[in-house]
RNA sequence: GGAGAGAUGGCAGAGCGGUUGAAUGCACCGCACUCGAAAUGCGGCAUAGGGGCAACUCUAUCGGGGGUUCGAAUCCCUCUCUCUCCGCCA
């Protein structure tokens, strides 16, 4: 969320940046104006209870002194204010509300080196902070080859038995799905590899988070107010609580309305959840698989560091995601997404995109994130410099997936596939799947 | 689900209608003493929003919201959370 004393001093820059964004209307001018009005009652309103407070210490004193008569003078003339201050309070209220809706609502400003474009056809590979195309592709996965036609996902011999999709529309509805076998085993492989990956080579704290959260916590990450529909909730009591569309929100959440110190930071969180979106608007969209499903898991990574770190975490986390890739012999590209195709509150984002050669094309697989201040902000969260007595600041946060569990799964399954529709495991994988190096094969 | 108790500054913990933004202790930061340190003494030490070039000043905040009152940390309502006991339970 936007300082309206930021927009205020710097209003060309809040222009320019909010031009870049898609569907963004709002103008630096009308987010003054109201701010001028909020000043202006903010002044009315002071004033009256200053009055009234220095009034009320008089009768205070009059009363101790036993002076009735004085004091009922006082409250006489007190009395009049007693109109005046619920009112201006009230107004007070409704101007504050006014300007916190549309500034909670406005999403975060894309940092200088983000390229700018309308949607994922202005992105920008990317190679690494003093990277190449050259040095990339030595330190990536080369992208496979077959002596025969790949596959999609679901048609791989081995995967058509275990991956239901028939058992999961009974259950539950399209975009659900059944696995059973080893290809639920190999799901959980996955995510127990990623895990181990983060926590004992990158120093991430693994979380077991709730996966039902409330409506502060997701306004503190942005989902709320805008994205509502994006979301499931499910009643509770007068209430509802939601389920998580990622684990982003407990985990960044966790220093919600919270001073740490700056010795504690950088704090780095990862956990394994599953996921849930409704995919609303994406109707008709990868219907066939389970490219996009309402629920699938994710290993999530998150940090929280200083404003002066932000930027070097998220270079050091989008390498933390890559590794897994890496890892697993997966042949991937890196974009660095443009100002249009930006989620509401990054200030930079990189997508990691694996190849999937039964579609013959790169998919999202993870997702890298730095939003600066602006999930702070929103959740109160700072942090007391070291040194010298000083005032606390906003903590800058991350995210970013390490990874997509369930698409994962999809980009083994496609790369590792075999003509006679076996699939062989990656190494890295082997010792979660019990020494196995295939599945599927006679 | 039933019955109670509670939520105060970084922490602990007073206050329960009137100069209380809040005692006291701890922690922390200055200064003095010391060759240095400890101990001791003195001083400082919340957050946010206004006004002012500034010195400075005003307002709000004692879990959140609402109310009573001239005046609320203190009284009432409500929400959230914590704790104790009973019941139920993976």
């Amino acid at each position: 969320m936007f300082d309206i004393k930021w927009i205020r001093d710097n209003p060309d820059a809040f222009d320019a940046a909010m031009s870049q964004r898609k569907n963004v209307s709002v103008r630096s001018s009308d987010l003054i104006a109201i701010d001028e009005r909020r000043r202006a009652i903010i002044v009315r309103l002071n004033e009256a209870q200053e009055k009234r407070n220095s009034l009320s210490k008089q009768i205070g004193q009059a009363k101790a002194q036993k002076d009735e008569a004085r004091a009922q003078e006082l409250m006489a003339e007190v009395a009049r204010l007693k109109e005046i201050i619920p009112e201006g309070e009230a107004e007070e209220r409704a101007v504050e509300k006014e300007l916190r809706d549309i500034l909670s609502a406005i999403p975060n400003m894309a940092l200088d080196d983000v390229p700018v474009g309308d949607d994922e056809a202005d992105n920008v590979e990317y190679f690494g902070a003093n990277g190449t195309a050259e040095t990339a592709a030595k330190a990536r996965p080369a992208k496979p080859s077959f002596t025969f036609a790949p596959k999609e996902h679901f048609e791989i011999g081995v995967v058509e038995k275990d991956m239901d999709f028939e058992i999961a529309a009974k259950l539950s509805g399209s975009r659900f799905v059944v696995l059973k076998g080893q290809i639920a085993r190999l799901e959980r492989a996955l995510g127990q590899f990623m895990l181990d990956l983060h926590t004992t080579e990158h120093g991430y704290l693994e979380i077991q988070p709730p996966v039902l959260v409330r409506d502060d916590a997701l306004f503190g990450t942005g989902q709320l107010p805008k994205f509502e529909e994006d979301l499931f909730f499910t009643p509770h009591g007068e209430s509802r609580l939601a389920l998580i569309p990622t684990a982003e929100v407990p985990m960044t959440n966790f220093v919600r309305e919270t001073i740490l110190a700056e010795e504690e930071l950088p704090l780095r969180f990862t956990a394994l959840t599953p996921c849930f979106r409704s995919e609303a608007g994406s109707a008709g969209r990868d219907t066939r698989g389970m490219l996009r499903q309402h629920q699938f898991d994710k290993v999530e990574l998150v940090s929280i560091t200083t404003p002066e770190e932000s930027i070097n975490e998220h270079e050091r986390m989008l390498a933390c995601a890559e590794t897994v890739l890496q890892r697993l012999g997966l042949h991937y590209r890196v974009m660095t997404l443009c100002t249009g195709d930006m989620g509401f509150g990054a200030r930079k984002t990189y997508d990691l995109e694996v190849w999937l050669p039964g579609q013959d094309t790169y998919r999202e697989i993870s997702s890298v994130s730095v939003c600066g201040d602006f999930q702070a902000r929103r959740m109160e969260a700072r942090y007391r410099p070291s040194g010298e007595k000083q005032a606390p600041r906003y903590v800058h946060t991350l995210n970013g997936s390490g990874t997509a569990v369930g698409r994962c799964l999809i980009a083994v399954l496609e790369n590792y596939q075999q003509e006679d529709g076996s699939v062989l495991i990656p190494e890295a994988l082997q010792p979660y799947m019990g020494g196995l190096t295939s599945i599927g094969g006679k």
